[in-house]
DNA sequence: CTTCCGCGCTAAACCGCTTTACTAAAGCGG
DNA sequence: CCGCTTTAGTAAAGCGGTTTAGCGCGGAAG
């Protein structure tokens, strides 16, 4: 059996107040009895039901992390995985836990409603999804990551058009052509892509609005490199065989890098690749990849630093978009067979960065 | 304010036990009632708070991961990752949520007090770790990874020793005897070696006594990549440098890669590599790593579904060791200007797999 | 010698839900 | 029409804490 607040109150011949306080208002009591009471708790191995404080103080200590999609493909993702290191620590500078709320038979409000939260930090949901209803209307603080900002729920974001313009821009420069982009799902099976999938495809468009660009064959593809690598497969042979690919996350073109090597296609000779993020690990492959760098620490960081003023009870309103920049590596050149073009960054050794 | 029980039933003109019935024993109820109560609690966005119902309940819902180390370190950890995919399958099965427990002001215990949680999962404490003396004081249900199991606690392991042993007799195979090993940190500050470190190093010597080699050269590095590069800068330079490393997990190997690189030695010319883990990037890296494969997300899958089984009242005892095998790829060779050896396995193309 | 104050502590209400025991009404066979 | 079993629903007692209101008491002020 657990021992209570009144098995303790009981040892030391004091109420249960009194035993309350000890931990909690330890200055209303006097020297001796807070030391017995101490005492006698630590003896007893005593601590407090968190569930039970929980409904007597009205919180928690503990922020939830709505996650739409299957807890399996959450940590495949190293995309979630670094913005996790970012909502960690300052979730642990603040002594509150960390509670995952996947859907719960494959409802994300029943899973909200089951989950004991002060708030919630929730990841790429549309601004028309229903869990976004269900959580204004419980009242539950909530900050969003790569979703679009309400009056009631700031949002965290990158600007993701302009990082993707610049990668599509890198491309044109290097005088390719034929491109081929894979967008990031929709986070919901019902639902349309996701705000940060369609600010990205606007960059890329920008770009390719400035120069004779026929328009790119896009495809949809899930954050794994077995998702990129079966992208890869989908893109039309022959004649209008894509020359560069730009892709929205680096665990995708990393698999179109591994597909295009079965393939006997050479990179960047025969095929040029561009991610998004900027893993770690987009170094160490090889080639090392070409990526458009956002950084999701700090996205993490700073959407768990405005929730927890939140639940301080400070108005906090969407940040301005964090930057984002080009990384140039050795994943991208000219098109083998093109004539000289403009750029030349196809020239650089090791990595560049492109404001 | 919050819409409780208590208001739902005044509205629909019935108890409070009505209210709980109609969710929990709708049987209990005539049909108008039940129709009548659920419709109320639909309109008024009737949610049960969640707190009160596990203090009510004496369950939470919720499984909480033991971390011994800070959160963001841990998201940085493939290895982890790997491991919480398993983990969150079966949760998920389930309809529970995973609660991250790390220390709370550096003290586990602490943490443990505040998690309301069912049963925890705890990975890689050392046998005499404070936290293992709470936990069973409390009585919680836990299941242990890659550490020992106790009277009251199963826990799940691979087979360190065997594919340590089968890691490293490849290495002697080759023609290496000057090796360096690189260990795993304690999880903890202040204890000693992990069970897994030591059960693997144990593996490693058991190798090195078939062989006339010297006793190799080890240091230590937690599961970053920055801390591979560290180990390498320390090797003894000269006539006793290293020709080849046998490293605890896969990204410490990754960085002795890396490093390798920097410094102008060839791998796996001039320096054999070997890792532990098999994390799906080992695969992606130039060279494609050597290494031990262990079955990550089963080990978590394993350990969970222990877990659940023990909360559902049933007695659970240690499985035996999960499986290893040697993975050979191209981060390992024939020390340069070495005769001739009797393994061969240098000559191989592509991957092979050593049981 | 009262009066008042503050100190140290306690009784009891409350947080929101579940569940056991119990009652009133309805059904039913004889 | 009576006694007995169901059926449908309720009151109240927890679950284990926190917190408000208040009580007795010793000492300082009047």
């Amino acid at each position: 059996m657990r021992v209570t607040i009144a098995d303790v109150a009981g040892a030391a011949g004091v109420s249960k107040t009194a035993v309350s306080f000890a931990f909690n208002n330890p200055e209303k009591l006097g020297q001796a009895t807070l030391e017995r009471v101490l005492q006698v708790a630590h003896e007893l191995g005593y601590t407090p039901h968190p569930a039970a404080r929980a409904l007597s103080l009205r919180r928690s200590g503990t922020i939830g992390i709505l996650i739409p999609q299957r807890l399996s493909t959450v940590f495949a993702n190293q995309f979630l995985s670094e913005l996790f290191q970012g909502l960690g620590d300052l979730v642990e500078e603040h002594d509150l836990s960390l509670l995952l709320v996947p859907p719960l038979d494959g409802s994300l409000e029943g899973a909200i409603r089951q989950a004991s939260v002060d708030g919630f930090i929730s990841l790429g949901l549309s601004p028309d999804d229903e869990a976004l209803a269900t959580l204004d209307r419980l009242g539950i603080p909530t900050v969003l990551i790569d979703s679009e900002g309400s009056s009631t729920h700031p949002a965290v974001n990158v600007d993701d058009a302009g990082g993707a313009e610049s990668a599509a821009r890198h491309l044109l420069e290097l005088g390719h052509r034929q491109l081929a982009v894979i967008l990031l799902p929709p986070t919901r099976s019902q639902a349309g892509p996701t705000p940060t999938s369609a600010r990205r495809l606007a960059g890329y468009q920008r770009a390719l609005a400035g120069f004779d660009a026929p328009p790119p064959y896009t495809i949809t593809a899930g954050a794994t490199m077995a998702a990129g690598a079966r992208a890869f497969e989908s893109f039309p042979k022959g004649k209008r065989r894509p020359t560069a690919v730009l892709a929205m996350s680096d665990m995708v073109a990393i698999g179109v890098l591994g597909a295009a090597d079965a393939a006997g296609l050479r990179v960047p000779q025969d095929l040029s690749v561009v991610g998004y993020d900027d893993l770690p690990m987009a170094a160490w492959t090889s080639p090392p990849l070409t990526t458009v760098r956002q950084p999701i620490v700090e996205k993490g960081r700073l959407a768990a630093r405005l929730l927890i003023q939140r639940l301080q009870g400070k108005v906090v309103t969407s940040p301005a978009p964090l930057s984002t920049s080009l990384v140039v590596r050795g994943s991208t050149s000219r098109p083998s067979g093109s004539s000289r073009t403009l750029g030349e960054a196809s020239e650089l050794v090791g990595e560049k960065e492109v404001s």
